[in-house]
DNA sequence: CCTCATGTAAACACGG
DNA sequence: CCCGTGTTTACATGAG
């Protein structure tokens, strides 16, 4: 359906060892956007970059992205991140060490992954050439890396068209990005 | 105790 | 009429 470009997700430093992102405010209550109106009318998410940039404030990790994205196969797409390395947890079980002590990256198959699925969101649209991509493949680029999803849970879907409409962050736009 | 961020479920509007 | 998408509420939690 319409592609999706993220500009800045949220995420502030949660997790130790994993969340590294920071940003995104709600300031306080939201009105009414100036919005640009422009064409957009059908269905497509994009992110302009500039322009809109009400919260810069959100933009500061933005530039660091690089090395969020480094841990994930940013130059070529296709390569599961997914070690098939040693997976314990029968499902929600914390085991051992409170939080995550341990990589967050790697190690995913039944259970959840560390990001929120805001920085979901942000790394699928992010790995696309364009910035930009429809929300189908948002959900597949996610199934790719963490197959946790391809069972278990029943409307993670949902949620992440939901943070999709809730972040500011997240733009529709008209197929086609046009030049960027 | 309150606020904020996140996760979910669900109600809807809409277009195909 | 059903489905996918997009928006929006409401509620539950956990962290701070």
């Amino acid at each position: 359906m319409g592609p999706v470009t993220g500009m800045t997700p949220d995420k502030k430093a949660k997790t130790p060892g994993a969340e590294k992102a920071a940003g995104l405010r709600q300031s306080h209550r939201m009105g009414s956007l100036p919005d640009a109106g422009d064409a957009g009318r059908p269905k497509a998410t994009v992110v302009d970059s500039d322009s809109a940039d009400d919260e810069l404030t959100n933009l500061n990790w933005l530039h660091e992205s690089t090395n969020l994205l480094t841990n994930f196969s940013l130059g070529s797409e296709g390569l599961p991140i997914v070690s098939p390395l040693y997976d314990i947890e029968g499902d929600s079980v914390p085991s051992f060490s409170p939080s995550c002590y341990q990589n967050p990256e790697k190690k995913s198959s039944t259970s959840k992954p560390p990001y929120s699925f805001s920085l979901l969101i942000y790394m699928a649209i992010e790995h696309s050439p364009n910035k930009s991509l429809p929300v189908k493949e948002i959900y597949s680029w996610i199934l790719e890396r963490f197959p946790y999803f391809a069972t278990a849970p029943t409307g993670w879907k949902n949620s992440v068209r939901h943070n999709l409409s809730l972040n500011k962050c997240f733009r529709k736009v008209e197929r086609k990005p046009v030049a960027r």
